[in-house]
RNA sequence: GGUGGGAUGGCGGAGUGGUUGAACGCGCCGGUCUUGAAAACCGGUAAACCCGUCAGGGUUUCGCGGGUUCGAAUCCCGCUCCCACCGCCA
């Protein structure tokens, strides 16, 4: 969520921030709901003030008049009613007005919040613009010398590529076939050494997240209310996209979410809380299964492991202080973290400046890094894949759109004893079976086994080779 | 699923109709003392919103929503959540 005085005070930011990511948000009507809103607010105000003057005032007298009227009797104890309904009178008078702009407020704010809720926070200036993916900005890339991305695999490698899918039948290390019929499509069942691999990269990044880089090793729900998805900054714009538990409809209290990444449970943890600031940057990593309806990618991707419904990732999150420079400071160190995982298991790789079109409602910054996919691509004549970078990470920066929904917030000695809305971040550090497309695909030998990496084998028994 | 208990400020915990936005303790901040620190003592310490250029003024909030009342943390109704025990169970 964005602040509300902020908008108030240079709602064109916004609007220019909103057209950039091309996201529809009707800002003038916003602004026009707060406007009555405070408008009536402050007339309510004043006659809360002016009610409670009265009390004061005649409080003591009707007090007063009450215990004579206890004694009193006949005529003389109804002209004491009588006054001391006179006194009531007045404060009645201002309480049914208090009330009617009760029911104005009420009125306007259910339109006001779904408003307020659908801002995106601007991005930042330095983000490029552009209308969609295709308009993201390679920032660099990466390759182990022994792998040059920009000629083909199979000039590289001195043989044309399987993908991963032909791979992981060759080893019995997947079967979808079995997995399509007890969850349909973009289901997968991993088996044998496709399974052990899928731990072994998940294991290995959870480690290094938190051994090596010391962030807090953390489980979370992956079911959770909608606050939280509201609050998480999924909601409403990702509504789509999340599945549904309808506990309501069997009379439960609360439909639930199932989150499609860890961000969402290790974001939730500080909801409405005031830390200390001492206590920031909290650096959170957790290991979770995602849940993706995939709405709107009808056909897209449907082979393979690349889109898929359900997926584990390790994720990282850092919740820190509302300093911008801090914040970018940051986000370069989740980015480094990720570079360092990917080169330690030679993968060629790049790193993407996403565009304003990409971002999304609640990132101010977002960069995607993309590892290379010997399988993807476009296809030549003889059916042989070009290879292509494609999406496995990203990370993002979101200032304080995300602690501000939350109601996260920090106090200490820079905030001079006010409460500040805490900055959030979070990055993928591995999400498999994505990731395992690139592992599988880029150690593969011609004979068709497949060489498992260095950094894997601890995790895989000691396994040097699939088949 | 059954039965009972509870929800108060950063935390613990008082408070059952009228300066209670809230005792007391802890924590935190400042001061005295001390070479320094600790201890002790003294003082301070909720959040959000609105009006205002500032100074300042005002409103709301004791789980949430509604009601009674001149007046509600305190009384009434509804809801949500949490805890304990029993039952079932990975």
């Amino acid at each position: 969520m964005i602040d509300l005085k902020a908008l108030r005070e240079n709602p064109d930011l916004y609007k220019e921030g909103a057209r950039r990511k091309r996201i529809a948000v009707d800002i003038d009507r916003l602004l026009e709901l707060d406007a009555d809103r405070r408008a009536v607010m402050t007339e309510q105000e004043s006659l809360r003030a002016e009610q409670k003057r009265i009390e004061k005032e005649i409080g003591p007298k009707l007090g007063q008049l009450m215990g004579r009227i206890k004694k009193a009797s006949g005529e003389e104890k109804a002209a004491l009613e009588a006054e001391a309904e006179q006194f009531r009178a007045a404060p009645t008078r201002l309480k049914e007005q208090i009330h009617e702009l009760d029911s104005k407020i009420t009125a306007l704010d259910p339109e006001l919040n779904e408003l307020l809720l659908q801002v995106p926070l601007p991005p930042d200036e330095d983000v490029p613009v552009g209308a969609s993916a295709d308009e993201n900005v390679q920032l660099r890339t990466w390759n182990p010398d022994s792998f040059d991305p920009a000629k083909s695999f199979a000039d590289n490698r001195g043989f044309a590529p399987k993908s991963h899918i032909d791979l992981m039948h060759m080893h019995g290390m997947v079967d979808f076939e079995r997995a399509v019929k007890l969850a349909g499509s973009r289901s997968y069942v991993l088996t044998g050494d496709g399974m052990r691999l899928h731990n072994a990269i998940l294991r290995y990044a959870f480690d290094f997240i938190t051994n090596r880089h010391e962030f807090r090793a953390t489980s979370v729900p992956v079911i959770v209310r909608e606050e939280c998805m509201i609050g998480t900054g999924f909601f409403p714009a990702g509504h789509d996209q999340a599945y549904r538990v309808s506990e309501t409809e069997r009379g439960g209290t609360h439909d639930y979410y199932l989150t499609g990444t860890g961000e969402v449970g290790l974001m939730g943890l500080h909801q409405d809380e005031i830390l200390d600031e001492a206590a920031l940057p909290l650096k959170y990593a957790t290991v979770s299964t995602c849940f993706r309806r995939e709405a709107g990618a009808a056909g897209k991707d449907t082979a393979g492991l690349f889109r898929i419904h359900q997926f584990d990732k390790v994720e990282q999150v850092i919740i820190c202080k509302a300093d911008e420079h801090e914040s970018r400071r940051w986000h370069q160190t989740m980015i480094g973290i990720v570079e360092e995982l990917l080169q330690s298991l030679e993968l060629p790789y790049r790193l993407l400046q996403c565009c304003t079109g990409d971002l999304g409602p609640k990132n101010a910054d977002m960069i995607d890094i993309e590892c290379w996919m010997p399988s993807r691509g476009d296809v030549d004549a003889s059916g042989v894949p070009s290879g292509a970078y494609s999406e496995t990470h990203s990370a993002s920066r979101l200032y304080d759109f995300q602690c501000r929904r939350l109601n996260m917030r920090y106090k200490g000695e820079s905030t001079g004893g006010k409460t500040v809305f805490c900055h959030s971040l979070n990055n993928t550090v591995a999400a498999s079976p994505r990731i395992l497309i690139p592992i599988i695909e880029m150690n593969q030998n011609e004979d068709g086994s497949i060489t498992v990496p260095e950094a894997l084998r601890p995790h895989m028994n000691g396994l040097e080779r699939i088949g």
